[in-house]
DNA sequence: GGTGCGATTGCA
DNA sequence: GCAATCGCACCA
């Protein structure tokens, strides 16, 4: 029997949920009824106002707003006007965090999603589920498989060079092998 | 109303 | 090494 989580999950710490999110299972309903699934394997968190690094750093805005909402739900944005990127939202209302998700299992089983413009793609992922609750139909998460620490490496954020010391925090999570 | 650039990727 | 490509943050 397979679980989703639920709001407990995601109204935690953005580097607990982080951590936690690794071997769980992305579940995305596709227009039509087909289900891609894929285990998470890469996952960066972005914590609070004072974090530079972080799209809320300067206070809320239109794009940034899911972030500031009670976690359980998806901020999803474009960047380099190119790619998509899917990130969920943690934490209570009014403390701006999120966790980005840079890598998961193709949901076909072949070849692994790493890399957040990747990822959305392989789930088919865009704007039009920024803001849905991750609870919902069109996108939640499965209880999956947890990960042990032994496979797990913790390194900084990538493309965040500019955040001055945020960008040396070891906010990144990514399972090895 | 104008401008500069990004939590990236793929190809030369 | 660099173009693609556009929403948005910020300034006027």
């Amino acid at each position: 029997m397979v679980r989703k989580l639920g709001l407990s999950f995601y109204e935690r710490g953005t580097l607990e949920v982080a951590r936690d999110l690794l071997g769980r299972t992305l579940c995305r309903r596709v227009p039509g009824g087909a289900v891609l699934r894929g285990r998470i394997l890469e996952a960066e968190a972005y914590d609070g106002p004072e974090d530079r690094a972080s799209h809320a750093s300067r206070g809320p805005t239109a794009r940034n707003a899911p972030m500031f909402e009670a976690g359980g739900i998806a901020y999803v944005y474009l960047v380099y006007g190119v790619h998509h990127c899917l990130n969920v939202v943690t934490g209570p209302r009014g403390y701006p965090a999120a966790v980005l998700l840079r890598g998961a299992e193709s949901p076909d089983g072949a070849a692994s999603a790493v890399g957040p413009g990747r990822l959305t793609r392989a789930f088919r992922v865009d704007r039009g589920l920024d803001g849905a609750s991750l609870l919902g139909p069109h996108l939640w998460l499965e209880e999956g498989e947890p990960v042990p620490d032994r496979i797990v490496r913790r390194t900084p954020r990538i493309g965040v060079d500019y955040a001055g010391a945020w960008a040396r925090k070891r906010y990144r999570f990514m399972v090895v092998g």
